[in-house]
DNA sequence: GTCTATACAGGGATAGAC
DNA sequence: GTCTATCCCTGTATAGAC
C-alpha cells in the first residue's frame, strides 16, 4: 500500500508529481505539519468549514502550496485517516497479542482518539458511499476488509481458549463486532448520554459460551 | 415532533416564512415535487453536486425558488429524509404488531429502500456530528432515541414470549440493535459481498435463550 | 523544490424586480 | 411565486518568483 515514510526516503526517485513529495527534508516536516493541523482545523471547524484556505491559514502558508504535497482535498482527508491507521496499528502490535476477547477496550481506545478524528472518518465514508468518489471507496472496502480480518483472528483465538461460544460462524461473527463497534459510537457521537461501553460489554457477553453451572 | 401534514393544513397561520408553506395547493405540490426530485438527483449524483442548482434544474426552475420552500439546502434534505421516516413508520403501522424479533426483516426493508437514499442519511449524520450543525443533529438525536425506543418495545415483547434470554438488560440491547443495523449496513453499501442478512440473523440468535434440550 | 499570485468555474445565500 | 443579478466563498489549475 502507501509506502512507509523511510523507505519513500532512500528511493530517490524523481518527483514527478504531488504525490510522490516527502524525499526532501524540508517536504516532509512540511507535510506532516499539514497533517497535523487538517485533523485540529477540522475538529474546529467540521468538514465543510476546513476548506484548503482555512487549513493554509493555520499554517502560515498559501492554499495553493498545499497542493505540492497533496493532489486534492479528498487524498489530504484520506491521507490524515492513514496516518491515523498506521499509529493505531502500531500502538496495537506494542500492545502485544489480545487476551481473549477485548472488543469493549477497543472502543475505549477508539473514543479516546479525538471525537473529531472519529467525524472526520464518518464523513469521509459518508462520500465513499456515494457515486465518483473511487480513491475514497477503495480506501474504506479495504480499510473494513482488514478489520473484518483483524476481528476473525481475534475470534479464532477465543474459540480456542473456550471463550467463544463454538457454534458462532467466525466470517459473519466479525462483520458483526466491527458493526456493533461502529454503530455504537455513532449512537454516542451523536449523543454522550449513550453508555457504548455497556453496549459493548453485553456484545461480548452474548458471544461467551453459556456458564458451565 | 414534526407536524404531519394534515395538521398542518388546519393551523391556519399566516405565511411567515419558508419553511411554513404547505398550506396551499400550488405551494404543496410544488413542494412535494421538490422532495421527489432531489433525491432521485441525489442517487445519481451524490452529496456534493446535487446543488440547489442541479435540483432546479431537474424541476425546470431557478435555484432560488427552492428557497420559498425550504430554507437552507440542509433544511431540504434534512425534510427528505424527515418525509421518508413517516412514509416507513406509516408501513410499519400497517404492517401491524411485530411477530417476535424480526431485525433482520426491517433491515432487508432499509435496503430495499434506494441505496441512495441511504446515503444521503449517512452524509447528514456526518454533518450532524460536526460543530454548527445544530439543527441535523437536533434531529438525529431525537431520531435514534426514537428507534431505540422502539427497539425496547419489541425486546420487551420478545421476553414476554419467551424468545429473548431473561438476562438481557433492555436498554444496552436497544442501543445494540440500532448499532448492528447501521454498521451492518454501512458494510454492506460500501461492498456488497458482505451479507448483511446473515450478520443480523447471528445476532437475533445471540439474543434468544439457550435450546431447552 | 517550494511557494505566491492569480484566474476560473461553480456553490449557497440573498435582495429586489415583476 | 418566481426570476435575475449579485455577493462571497470554495476546489482546482497554472505561471512564474526565488
Amino acid at each position: 500500500m502507501q509506502a512507509q515514510e523511510s523507505s519513500a526516503l532512500v528511493t530517490g526517485k524523481p518527483a514527478t508529481g504531488p504525490g510522490s513529495r516527502g524525499r526532501y527534508p524540508k517536504g516532509v516536516l512540511r507535510r506532516q505539519e499539514i497533517l497535523d493541523r487538517t485533523i485540529e482545523v477540522f475538529a474546529e471547524l467540521g468538514f465543510e468549514s476546513t476548506s484548503l484556505r482555512a487549513i493554509g491559514e493555520a499554517i502560515g502558508v498559501s492554499h495553493a502550496a498545499l497542493r505540492r504535497y497533496f493532489e486534492t482535498r479528498e487524498e489530504l482527508f484520506l491521507e490524515v485517516l492513514r496516518e491515523k491507521d498506521r499509529q493505531a496499528l502500531a500502538a496495537a502490535r506494542a500492545d502485544g497479542t489480545p487476551h481473549g476477547i477485548d472488543f469493549a477496550r477497543h472502543l475505549d481506545s477508539f473514543a479516546s482518539q479525538t471525537p473529531g478524528l472519529m467525524a472526520l472518518r464518518h464523513s469521509m465514508i459518508a462520500r465513499a458511499l456515494e457515486p465518483g468518489n473511487e480513491t475514497s471507496q477503495a480506501f474504506f472496502v479495504e480499510r473494513y476488509e482488514s478489520l473484518r480480518s483483524g476481528a476473525r483472528e481475534i475470534l479464532l483465538l477465543a474459540r480456542e481458549a473456550g471463550v467463544l461460544r463454538p457454534d458462532i460462524p467466525i466470517d459473519a461473527a466479525a462483520a458483526l463486532v466491527i458493526a456493533t463497534m461502529d454503530g455504537l459510537s455513532t449512537q454516542w457521537l451523536l449523543d454522550r448520554r449513550v453508555d457504548m461501553h455497556e453496549g459493548m460489554i453485553l456484545f461480548e457477553s452474548l458471544l461467551q459460551p453459556p456458564r458451565p453451572e
